[in-house]
This record gives structure tokens, sequence and C-alpha cells, in this order.
DNA sequence: GTATGTGAATAGATTCACAGCT
DNA sequence: AGCTGTGAATCTATTCACATAC
């Protein structure tokens, strides 16, 4: 309360609720900026995210970002901000295992390289499929992923393998140095202690859908989560 | 008549993390029964699903499902109530609407038909994709999919759709009777209350991986996050 | 001996409510 | 007046530890 002291660059540790929203609050203030607006409240950014005003206050609190009294945040401060928590501004190339229908759909997805996570390149397993070109990247096999990885800088990678491969393919991704990893495959996959495994598992969403419908019809005075 | 308070299925409020739990041990117990294991225990569970033992116990103590002590659970007791709880047995077919890179890659995903899903429809806004075959079905128009839901039932809908129709998207699927959707469009969507929306946002995704792996090459001691 | 079931303890997240600045 | 920033209160979730049952 009297020195400002130490004030590195994401050096607090911010919870993880709310490195959750961060990306939330990007995608509006964003938007925002796109219309011209300067100056957002924390009710108003509270609006486009889909959560409590209070919440946004305390979350922007853990990040450098001060808002000013009677007035709200600057908004490109704020998109800076925030920005430069999530990955610190530079892309991070994004290699993909597995190019079946969903491995091709997601090398299709123009978010990601808006996002800053352009394509770096393709493998997968099956040698029919290796060669062939895809979203205007050549597929390659799995044994050349750590030389794919050390040409073109990857720092993620996306397993849209089958559930069984799974655990194989995140194998060779942390083998090539991969430490951040996406897995939108069935399947738990176990990694070493400094690697990052997000799950992103469609069947689960559409069954937790379905205990709350279930909930609905049968049950009685529920209330509906978000 | 004057029974008293029995065990009405799905009465109880199960908490929300525990039901997002449930669909992982499913998986788990599936395998499981395939290899014809007949008990398992909470650690063994624990370790399929990559918790710890004791949330398994608590979590299944939400159920009906009560284990042996010294022995473990039943499998197939645990997978009949587990599915029981997430959507009632029943299957619930799904309507997609858009069908871009991302809806057709989700209309062929198998694993939704496996868990109990089945593709209902899909439905596009644009007039060149509608009347064209993906996945063995004709993609009908928008305003075809009030009759869509009702000649089929569908319970769940999907929004593949690029960000900016994906809100008048979630309006014609909520005009439908649809009551449970998955969003996959990058964008926050209001619905009435009665309506439950579940957020998939792969952009999200690999922002929140990107501020662990910034943490991870800027800041020092940090420990991985699941 | 082994494994469940659960109260108690701990940790984490959200919301309230208001002091303090512009 | 309006809006941020934050301690305190509340709610939710996880983990521990052990009595209880097989």
């Amino acid at each position: 309360m009297t020195e400002p002291t130490r004030d590195r660059t994401g050096d607090e540790p911010i919870p993880e609720a709310t490195v959750a929203r961060l990306p939330v609050y990007l995608r509006g203030l964003l938007e925002l900026a796109d219309a011209g607006v300067e100056t957002v409240s924390s009710v108003g950014l509270a609006e486009l995210a889909g959560v409590n005003a209070a919440n946004v206050r305390k979350d922007l609190s853990y990040l450098h970002a001060h808002g000013t009294r009677g007035v709200g945040y600057e908004v490109g401060h704020l998109v800076s901000e925030i920005s430069l928590v999530l990955g610190g501004g530079r892309p991070s190339p994004v290699v993909i295992v597995g190019v079946g229908n969903l491995g091709r759909a997601l090398s299709r997805y123009d978010g990601f390289v808006a996002g800053g996570f352009p394509i770096a390149g393709l493998v997968d397993a099956d040698p029919a499929v290796v060669g062939r070109k895809v979203a205007g990247t050549v597929v390659r096999p799995v044994d050349e992923l750590a030389s794919l990885v050390a040409e073109t800088g990857a720092t993620v990678g996306i397993v849209a393998t089958p559930a069984a491969a799974a655990q194989e393919a995140v194998g060779h991704l942390v083998a090539a140095g991969i430490r951040s990893i996406l897995n939108f495959a069935p399947s738990v996959v176990a990694v070493p202690a400094h690697v990052d495994v997000r799950q992103v598992d469609l069947a689960t969403e559409l069954q937790i859908l379905g205990y709350h419908q279930h909930r609905r019809t049968t049950g009685d005075t529920s209330r509906a989560a978000g």
C-alpha cells in the first residue's frame, strides 16, 4: 500500500476460473474496439461476457489492468493486458495429430489463425492419409513430428485421433517437446507434470445437457444451470 | 398415498462438478465391462478417470449407487445408474444448425451415435448449402427447423454457425422447442431461463493453454494445472 | 485386511456491500 | 453522482481421516 514492489509480468498466480473467463472478455473487448468504443464499465463488460460485474472487477484486478473510478476501463488497454497474459502476444503455432473428420475441420477453422494459433502442420499415423493435402498442408507421418515441431516452433498440440490412439499421440507430442495439449479424443490421457492437457469432449458435453434435460422432465423444482 | 420419501430417479440435486465427471466415469466403466471386469474399487475408477478416489466415492454417493465394503462397486450396476441419471437411458436426437467445416465434421462424428445422440437432421441458412447431402442426410433450410424437431423428436441442438449467426440460430432452436443447446460458436448467447446452453470454445481452450505456457516460460516457480 | 461412506477440514470461487477515488 | 477496488460473507468443491461394514 506504500511501495509498488515486484511488478513482473504475469508473476502473480491468476486463479483458474479467472483465466478461463479472460478469453471471453477479450472477445467482447475486441468487438467494442471494432465498434470504436473507447471505455467500458465492469457492468458493460459483464453483460457481454454473461457474468457478474463484481466478478469482472475482481478478475481484472489480478491483471495489471486498472480502471478509472467514475469512468470505467479503457478498452484498448484491457485488450493489450489480456492478450499479454494469454500467451505473451506472440502466435503459438499448432500441430494437429489425427486427420480424420474432426482433424480436417479443425485444420480449416479460421478462428485459430485469427486467434493467434496458426496451423504449423498435420500428422497422421495412417499411411493412406499421409501425403494427402488438407487445407493447403501436406499431411506428414507421425515420425516426422519432432522435426516438424523443431522447424515450425510449434508450441501447442491438438489430438484429434480416435480414443484408442490418443495416449500414443500424446506420447509423441510430449517426446517432440510439446507442453500444451488440447485433447479432443474421448479418453483420459496421462502426461508428465510439466505438460498441460485440456480435454474437449463433445459426448461428455451432450451427456451433461442430458442430465439437466432429464431432471427438468422428471424432477420438479429445478433451476437452470448455465 | 402416504408413502414416505422414496427414491425417485434423479430427485436429489447432484452437484454440477459431479455431473461433469459422471460421463468420464461411464466411459471408464464401459471399458471395464468390455474387458469382462465385474467389480471396481473407487481407487481403480479414480485412476481411469484421473481424479481422487475420495472424490469418486462422494460422487457415487449422490447417485443411488452403493458399493460393497471390502469389495468395491459392481461395474454393471454403476453403468446402469449413471446412464439413467445422464439422460434417462433414452437416446436424444440432435439437430445441427450450421453445416460449415465444423458442422460437417460433427455430423460425421460417430461418437455421437454411439453415445446415444443420433443426428436427427442438419439445417443451414445458406441456400447454397441447403439440399446438399452431408453424412447421408439432406441439409434443410432453417425455416423447416420446427417441423424437423417435431418429426424426429430431437431434444438437443448444436450450433455450429459463425459467431455472428449464433444468437439467431439459438433463437430458432428455442422457438422450435429445443431446451438443450451446445454452442460451438465463439459467442455468448442469451436464452430464456428454461433453456440450458453449454459453450464449447476451441479458441478459448487454446488461449487458456497459452496462459499456462506463457507462465511456465516467463514465471519461475509454477505448478502444472490439470 | 480391504474398501466404502461420510463428517470435518481445507481450498477455491462467487457475490455482497461499501469505502474511496474521479 | 458514478464506478472501481476489495474485505467479508457465502456458496461450492475437494481432500482428509476414520468409523463402519464386509
